[in-house]
DNA sequence: TCTAGTTAGGAAGGAGTCCTGACCAAAGAT
DNA sequence: ATCTTTGGTCAGGACTCCTTCCTAACTAGA
């Protein structure tokens, strides 16, 4: 029973079964080592060239794989390589954050066709905000269209918790911004037959630090993003932790034995930073922006030497490294990256490690994350690019031809 | 490649691989509803009656199904009905703890045939536990072996954190307790050959409930025992998180704002009631549980209205509601279940309730469990019974007769 | 330039698994 | 006594994968 869960699929003993576990395989690894030749293919994954062959067939029957020229340069007969055909479709991914919507088209390689930033609409109101959304998804999708296939995933990345269940973006009761107020699902409703992927950004920049960057090699691990809000992203294996309402990672609520409870909570990490500066967050538009540039402009001082500053700092790293103790204490991670506008701040590493070393029971690595801000729209179109090739599979096995 | 890893076996395409996913439905279906014919197997799997049929031949040849009477009282052919040979093999799960150790052997339906408990010999140095341990294992098999099979796993819980890696039990600084410094691995080496699954007891407590038990039906959530130490066991899906060395869980020390540091932490949550009582523990053995009998006193004083209890109550309750608080902003569980001699108190429900209403992001259902102190033992046995079952399966499709 | 060795791909044949549909035998229903 | 229902088997067919052999084409080396 368990077994069948996993294949996710009707995974019932048939021969049907075995065809499209093998016709995956080979798509994978033809995805992975293009351009490959049956040879190879069957070589590696230890299934038979004949096999390999029919595989291949059915797979460029259906469009999804193309010759790639011919394999020279050696002893025996010219092998032909296959690739993944370009036109077997693209992805879409957004980032939608107060500050600007961040928008990546590319095709099943990862490789970007389309990549642009955008201001938000003035006024910002969910409404504008939504249409402007769906504008630019719309103009993304077209300029993809001539020769790539057609859409099979959109991953949309917002700053807010998402609900797991139903992919809802879950308004904050404090959010100042109107993007926290925007469900992508309904902003971009009819506008495509694929599926729409929701997920918070915090989740999306550890996915792209464990598939891609820094923690490729961890089986579990903690991304922890300081900026203009404190969150976290957790993976275990390669299994996202999303919690059962969507709000695993609020680690923004742990300080709160150290801050009084109000609006701050679960958005302002370094209130203390951005408060020596003497600046206080307000829910006016572009306020976050500044808290961060604020808040680095003290980090900077410390890391000058500044006395005042570099407590300053201390007392934030010290903050930090408490909720990072208190998420080993939980979930015990192997490693714990840093990441985010203040948490890339090189002042911030060293007392965040002693913190976590005096208080956890035993301390993780502690590193920066090596995607920078790139991270979470690289996150979300890995998540795209997953669940397109999951998808693409399934569309060859469901219409055999 | 993820699909093959995701089997947990050679999972090339291959007409094996096919017979092998046939052969275990058709077991774990017999398992779960024995007696069962080959009829009601197909109906219900999606199998047809012949492939149904056919594995069924297989497992009885390979003993581990019979039949099991007929299926009369119904129009038509008399139906044979097949359920597991209980000559299959069987399991053993021993909870080794500094008060007493429980031993429990049962068949592969988890019907127990051996119950037992077992004070620790005196003096309590490791090496003679170890030889305790050795010798109850030892003569629980002896008694299944007759007429049982063979013994297909043992799992051993043990109060310390134990590493997933490798499996071993790792020695806390300040355990005062023999029982810390035991390897089962090594105490029963070369007295079976079958798995020796090791885990630690809230873990194991956890899985209990989760299986068996109060959480049933939640797809994420905490097991939290309060009793001679705080801990934590969390199970995400039917995933256990273990950590990256095995110390998830370990909430006690998230109580570190709260509480000076020093050897309390991680094994005394409620130190404060034992404290209010006069009552300092030490590291004589046997304190530990004169500390659980003090702490439940004051709870019994505070049940009855006594108002000075009941105020050490109140914080007890804060302190632990602080600490699934922290938990519920890491993970974000479904549910919350409180086990242990002082978690099962009824008068802590509502101070912990109250506290993390306060404080969680969004706060889950907490809920005491339902199998009391029998989960530890109970859980060892789950899981001895889950590993047992599919080496089973495994058994048969490396030999098919 | 020519031969030998090497390699990619294909074809044929065989083994194994699952399914459909027909069939059988026995029991209860009528 | 006959009909209907039902568990199980049998025969035939479809499909998938594998082994083995074969072919064509290329490189290496004399």
């Amino acid at each position: 029973m368990e077994i069948r869960k996993g294949l996710g699929l009707q995974a019932l003993p048939s021969m049907t079964l075995l065809r499209e576990l093998t016709d995956q395989i080979v798509l994978d690894t033809v995805f992975e080592q293009a351009p490959i030749t049956r040879a190879e293919i069957a070589q590696q994954t230890g299934i038979s060239k004949t096999t390999v062959s029919e595989a291949v067939r059915r797979l460029e029957g259906a469009g999804l794989l193309l010759p790639a020229g011919e394999q020279r340069g050696r002893q025996g007969r010219v092998g032909t390589y296959y690739k993944v055909a370009s036109t077997a479709g693209f992805v879409v991914a957004v980032d939608l954050n107060p500050t600007q919507i961040r928008l990546c088209a590319a095709d099943l390689f990862g490789q970007p066709f389309l990549e642009s930033a955008h201001p938000p609409v003035q006024p910002r109101e969910p409404a504008r905000v939504a249409e402007q959304l769906r504008e630019l998804v719309s103009k993304a999708i077209a300029e993809g269209n001539p020769g790539r296939g057609r859409p099979l995933a959109v991953a949309v990345s917002v700053a807010n918790p998402v609900d797991p269940a139903t992919s809802r973006v879950i308004p904050l009761a404090d959010t100042p911004y109107p993007e926290g107020l925007i469900q992508p699902q309904e902003a971009l409703d009819g506008l495509i037959d694929a599926p729409i992927l929701v997920e918070n950004d915090v989740n999306l920049a550890a996915i792209a630090e464990r598939w891609h960057g820094a923690a490729r090699t961890a089986d579990s691990f903690a991304y922890v993003y300081i900026g203009a809000g404190m969150g976290m992203g957790l993976l275990i294996g390669d299994q996202l932790i999303r919690g059962a309402r969507g709000v695993a990672g609020e680690i923004g609520y742990l300080s709160v034995s150290s801050q009084p409870p109000g609006p701050l909570h679960g958005r302002h990490g370094f209130a203390r930073a951005i408060a020596a500066a003497g600046f206080h967050p307000s829910r006016e538009p572009g306020s976050d922006q500044v808290a961060v540039d604020v808040a680095r402009q003290v980090f900077d001082r410390a890391a000058k030497g500044n006395a005042e500053a570099k407590a300053v700092v201390e007392e934030e790293g010290r903050t930090i490294g408490e909720a990072i103790a208190a998420v080993c204490a939980v979930v015990d991670p192997e490693l714990v990256l840093l990441g985010g506008p203040i948490g890339l701040h090189p002042a911030l590493l060293e007392p965040v490690r002693a913190t976590v070393q005096d208080l956890a029971p035993l301390p993780p690595a502690i590193e920066v994350g090596t995607l920078g801000d790139a991270a979470v729209l690289h996150g979300a179109l890995a998540l795209a690019l997953r669940r397109a090739r999951a998808d693409l599979w399934a569309g060859v096995s469901r219409q055999p031809s």
